[in-house]
Order: C-alpha cells, then sequence, then structure tokens
DNA sequence: AAACAATATCGTAATATTGCAATAAATTAA
DNA sequence: TTAATTTATTGCAATATTACGATATTGTTT
C-alpha cells in the first residue's frame, strides 16, 4: 500500500490529476510564473531566481515537462524552456466546466 | 530536507499550488465527478461509488475541504458534501492569465 | 439505554516527493 | 585539447502521501 491506484480511474482522471500535481508546489508555480516574465524564453537563470540548488530546479522543471506544462529546445550549450499553453488549457477546460455545472445546482 | 520550503515563496504561488495539488490525485478528480454527477449533494456513497476504503475516502475528503475545494455541512447523521467553486474558480482565474501570457509572446 | 449507521481519527506499512552534494554529460571557448 | 559553462543524473536523507484495519465519535433508531 502507499501507492496510488491508478488503475482504478479513467485516463480523463488521471491526465487531469497528473497535471494539476504537477502544479502542486509552490517552486514550479514559481518557476511558471518566471517563464511568464521574462516572455521571451531564457533557461537556466530560474536557478537564480529561485532559493533552490540547481539540482532541485531541474528536477522541477523534467517534473513540468513530463506533465506536458513546459517544453524545452536545446539552443547551443543551454536549453530553452517555455509554457505550453496547450497543456494548461486542458485544466482550464476541464475546470471551467465544473464551475458551470455546479454553479447552476444549488447545494446544502 | 524533503519537506517544501513554502517560506520562500508568495502566498498566492503557495494558494495555488496548495489547491492544485489537492486536485492533483485521481480519487480526489472521481470525488469531485461525483459529486458533479449527483447533483444534489449527497455523501459518502462516494465510498460505494469509489474503489478504495471508506477511511482512504474521508481522508481524501478532508484534504478536498482543507484545501477549500469542498464544504460539508452536517445534515443528521450523515455529513453533505459539495463543491465549493469559488476556489476553482481562483485556478481558473490564474491558469487564464497564463494562457493569455503566453499565448501572446512567441516563443522557442 | 442499546443497537445501529455514518464519519472521523489513529496507527502503521508501503511508497513517493523534496532537496541537495557530488558527479556526469554535453557544449562552447580558449 | 583543455578549461569553463550549462544542464542532467545519481544517491541519499528527511519528510510527505497513500491506503487501510481497528477503533473512536456522533447522531439515530428502537
Amino acid at each position: 500500500m502507499g501507492a496510488t491506484k491508478t488503475e482504478h480511474f479513467t485516463d480523463k482522471q488521471n491526465q487531469i490529476a497528473t497535471i494539476a500535481k504537477a502544479l502542486g508546489h509552490p517552486a514550479r508555480i514559481a518557476i511558471i510564473e518566471y517563464l511568464m516574465k521574462v516572455n521571451e524564453c531564457i533557461c537556466g537563470d530560474i536557478v537564480n531566481e529561485l532559493p533552490l540548488a540547481q539540482p532541485t530546479v531541474s528536477q522541477h522543471l523534467k517534473e513540468l515537462k513530463n506533465a506536458g506544462i513546459i517544453k524545452g529546445s536545446i539552443e547551443g550549450n543551454s536549453i530553452c524552456y517555455c509554457i505550453d499553453e496547450k497543456t494548461i488549457e486542458i485544466l482550464n477546460t476541464y475546470f471551467l466546466k465544473i464551475i458551470q455545472t455546479v454553479s447552476k445546482s444549488k447545494c446544502c
């Protein structure tokens, strides 16, 4: 026990949970915000920006990339990361549906 | 080490991360979907609906409640849970801003 | 009050996440 | 080629999460 029972849930449920989980850490939100600020997609100054060591940042970037939230393209020596808004849109569409459904029905 | 360095991030960053994290598990997404389906807010048939034991479901409900995603009101013997769309809206507004910002800027 | 029902909490095992120092790998600059 | 730069990976310690049996709590019947 201890492991999430992924197989008991639908693909969609797992997809939404995976994306949300990747966004469920303040460092990763901070990375997203930084990528938004420097609208050209600069890479590893993220390390200088965040109060975390380089391996830790690298790991967070990896998780964001695995979840499809950012994408990185090699650019000479460094790597250019940027937000893939399509993935955020999946979440957005999903949550919007929740909000619409819930606001229609009266509750408790 | 091992604990998230919450204090290094802004309140907003922590708020968004907390809500996203609570949604970052397929069981909790399934709970949300069930609450949407039975638009009147029935309570612990969630246990019958999910492939998880009662204490596990109770724990997931607690986390959703702590994050402000659902609210529960005691109704006699049982508890009536329902989605608090205001919290989902916070996420939605935040993500929308990301999508808008990113789609404006060209990238990699 | 006693029996029942619905939830919550406790305790604990299994697993996952977070963070970082050390090190590796890949590219560029000298 | 050697040194420097940038990013990734490994290994490990600390902590958190997930899941559930057992048990407690709270309210409802009878």
